[in-house]
RNA sequence: GUGGACGUAGCUCAGCUGGUAGAGCCCCGGGUUGUGAUCCCGGCUGUCGUGGGUUCGAGUCCCAUCGUCCACCCCA
């Protein structure tokens, strides 16, 4: 035996059992976003490490520890992407897809981060993405946040609660984290290792330990939402005006920052306490200065990510996992003519029920053989094409969830028959 | 990057204070030659994560390494 090759660590395969939950999700977004009238934009998974280094900010720890960087045989330098919003702003701007235009996307598949693994936690993560280009709000604000919670209420997920909070502009956020920094400087002494590693980093960051102690220090210092300029003040009460017209609940949490350098004003999160250490499901922003900071005219945007593994843990707890898809007839053959006969019908049946499931069974065995996999395909009806049958022009049906007993048919009726009995027997 | 727990058949796990491995499930075959899910009988599978060390002898003790899980950091 050689040697076998390891999966690559925080990296995981989806298997056909679980595969059910995740197009459920997935065809559940597609349907939404699609009324909701954004367009799906698929871009590259690889881009010049530079783009995340300008969108996402060189000194958060995503562009600084966690990226997975190699160069190419040109000699340039690469990442593979942390998140999609400086890739889909890129795609903008590279197909001049701006100019005065209004733009709703979304985008679905694998992001990248060099973490340490854990409960809802990957190396290879999946993402679905969705960025509202050319909008200043905040009505558009809170159409996304509704889209957001219409598809919780459609995937049937309630453990789930919202959060909101306004970063303001650049320049309330710069005279704010003045603030911020001289109030915990006159507290150094009580800031724990990581708070005053923040004080120079991301000193808003300080706001989100998870220290208890912290928590005395943390409630006394200054609110961003003290802070605002009036501008963003506005646009963030309309903003709660609005998610209570539609009816979305949530918190107003001032302590709420987003770990990337580029969110503006509204900031959103949704959080569950159903995964362990990883709270957010959900979460996005504004982040109006992106596009012009990566070359493209001025133009406001929001957005946000979904944590695709994490929905999929949610909706597994919560019992809303499709059941595997069974066959709806699985095709036993017994005999050397049967068995040559058997593709043939089958393909015959296929063009006369084409939405219907159906199973020949391959590579040969017995027929208790046959049966104990027709059995455990979960398939409905067994076709039983045998020598004996095909002698006198017919096939036999057996229903396998049910008591009532096998019939004959003849073989130019056995698409009408199997689709009767099919019919016959739902629910 | 830091800390803790754990790594025994495909899966879930047992294996006491060291004496060269077991159960259940799964899978395969059989129980009158063409009929499943129950039952009965039989069978297959492991370099006990990997590499060293201690020992007459290690799955069982020690060290290292890789991996998994959970938490910190950070984030979806």
């Amino acid at each position: 035996m050689t040697k076998q090759i390891q999966p690559i660590r925080g990296m995981n395969d989806v298997l056909p059992s679980e595969i059910g939950v995740w197009q459920y999700l997935e065809s559940s977004a597609r349907e939404i976003l699609a009324a909701y009238g954004y367009e799906e934009i698929r871009v590259p998974i690889v881009e010049h490490t530079d783009l995340f280094k300008r969108a996402i900010g060189e000194f958060t720890d995503v562009v600084e520890k966690e990226m997975y960087t190699f160069t190419d045989q040109g000699g340039d330098s690469l990442t593979l992407r942390p998140e999609a919003t400086a890739g889909i702003v890129r795609a903008v701007i590279s197909n001049g897809l701006l100019r005065g235009s209004r733009l709703k996307l979304w985008c679905a598949g694998p992001m990248f981060r060099h973490e340490r693994p854990q409960k809802g936690r990957y190396r290879q993560f999946n993402q679905i993405d969705v960025e509202a280009i050319g909008f200043a709000g905040p009505d558009v604000d809170a159409e996304l946040i509704a889209l957001t919670a219409r598809l919780w209420k459609k995937l049937g997920i309630e453990r789930v609660r919202l959060q909101i909070n306004s970063l303001g502009t650049p320049e309330s956020r710069r005279v704010y984290r003045e603030h911020l920094v001289n109030y915990f400087r006159q507290h150094e002494s009580r800031l724990d290792a990581d708070s005053r590693r923040r004080l120079e980093s991301n000193p808003l960051r300080i706001l989100d330990s998870k220290n208890p102690e912290m928590r005395e220090i943390v409630a006394g210092a200054p609110l961003l939402t003290e802070h605002l300029d009036p501008e963003s003040r506005a646009h963030f009460d309309t903003l709660c005006v609005m998610l209570r017209d539609v009816g979305v609940e949530f918190e107003v949490n001032p302590r709420l920052v987003r770990g990337l350098d580029y969110y503006t004003r509204t900031v959103f999160e949704w959080i569950t306490d159903a995964l362990g250490a990883q709270d957010a499901v959900c979460s996005g922003g504004r982040y109006d200065g992106l596009i012009a900071q990566l070359g493209g005219e001025p133009t406001p945007a929001i957005g946000f990510a979904m944590g695709v593994e994490r929905v999929v843990e949610l909706l597994v707890q919560a019992g809303r996992a499709p059941a595997r898809q069974a066959p709806d007839v699985y095709v036993v053959v017994s005999g050397e003519l049967a068995t040559k006969q058997g593709v043939v019908l089958t393909e015959r049946l296929r063009d006369a029920l084409p939405h219907r499931r159906i199973e020949l069974n391959l590579g040969g065995g017995n027929f208790k053989t046959q049966f104990r996999r027709a059995d455990r395909s979960g398939a409905r009806l067994a076709l039983i094409i045998g020598d004996d049958e095909l002698g006198r022009g017919m096939v036999a049906l057996k229903p396998l969830r049910e008591e009532s007993g096998q019939s004959e048919c003849p073989i130019a009726e056995v698409a009408s028959r199997i689709e009767a009995m099919l019919a016959d027997g739902r629910r």
